[in-house]
DNA sequence: GTTCCTGCAAAAGATTTGCAGTGAC
DNA sequence: GTCACTGCAAATCTTTTGCAGGAAC
């Protein structure tokens, strides 16, 4: 993702959220810089050590209220990868939205995206006769450098 | 599911378990029928009401460790559905398996298989150049009741 | 008798909540 | 000054672990 890409999706934000009579806050701020810039999806244990890494201690509490404003603005998407614990990623503005799989020896996150996956869901969804509003797909195997 | 799949399921568990030098126990005795009867998947927390219920109480962590003895024997598979809790369900002998819709409305889970979807993953992992053990599909939306 | 199984209680982790103080506008 | 935001501490909830007694073989 371009540089463009990340300023863009903080300014959506701020967009959304001033929108919906929302203030600023310096927690907000750093979490929101740092998802920008973070490509793949990050856990809230995760954040809160990146920040104080960075120098930027920040209040647990305050990253969970922060990560759950984003999700029910539809500006981050909460995803599970079976290790006990949330991960969140920030949502392409356009809709977009790609699927991940899980090294199992490495346990990174590869990001991916497939029309034909799309396609075989859109399609599943209508023989099942039932309505579908998201859907996640999960792969677990072996990255590129660990496979 | 058939009453001969559900039966020999149970059979199929105690075979194995005792191939791996496993004995036997009220509580896995319990946990095993209760998944075999049961079609969709529970949560450690929901075995334990069912249990309490059909007035056979079983000690949570007793639930755990057979749910794990079962996942690490590749006799039930571990699933999330962002809830923040486990669930767990019986793998068909033959290695055979589905996906999950969420209804988002009354929580409920069904289940369903999909060749479409499943030549489309293969597809895609061919195309990703990646070695992939498994995947997990999970559909949000409405089931036909609430749909 | 030895080994596995179970229950209880405590511990460990992730997430949520109450509350008082701080900061933005 | 008001209202939203933050941090701390405590609470909640799921899952794991230690240990002692009990059951299976």
């Amino acid at each position: 993702m371009s540089s463009t890409d990340r300023s863009s999706w903080s300014e959506h934000v701020r967009g959304v959220l001033t929108s919906a009579g929302r203030g600023r806050g310096g927690a907000r701020e750093r979490i929101v810089e740092l998802l920008a810039a973070e490509p793949c999806a990050l856990s809230a244990v995760e954040i809160e050590e990146r920040l104080r890494e960075q120098g930027r201690p920040t209040s647990r509490a305050s990253i969970y209220r922060v990560l759950d404003l984003l999700v029910e603005h539809g500006l981050a998407e909460r995803l599970t990868v079976g290790d006990g614990q949330a991960r969140f990623e920030r949502t392409h503005p356009s809709g977009a939205h790609h699927h991940h799989l899980v090294c199992e020896q490495c346990g990174c996150l590869v990001a991916f995206h497939d029309p034909g996956l799309e396609r075989a869901i859109d399609r599943l969804s209508e023989r099942l006769g039932v309505r579908v509003q998201s859907h996640d797909v999960l792969l677990h195997g072996a990255c590129e450098q660990c496979g």
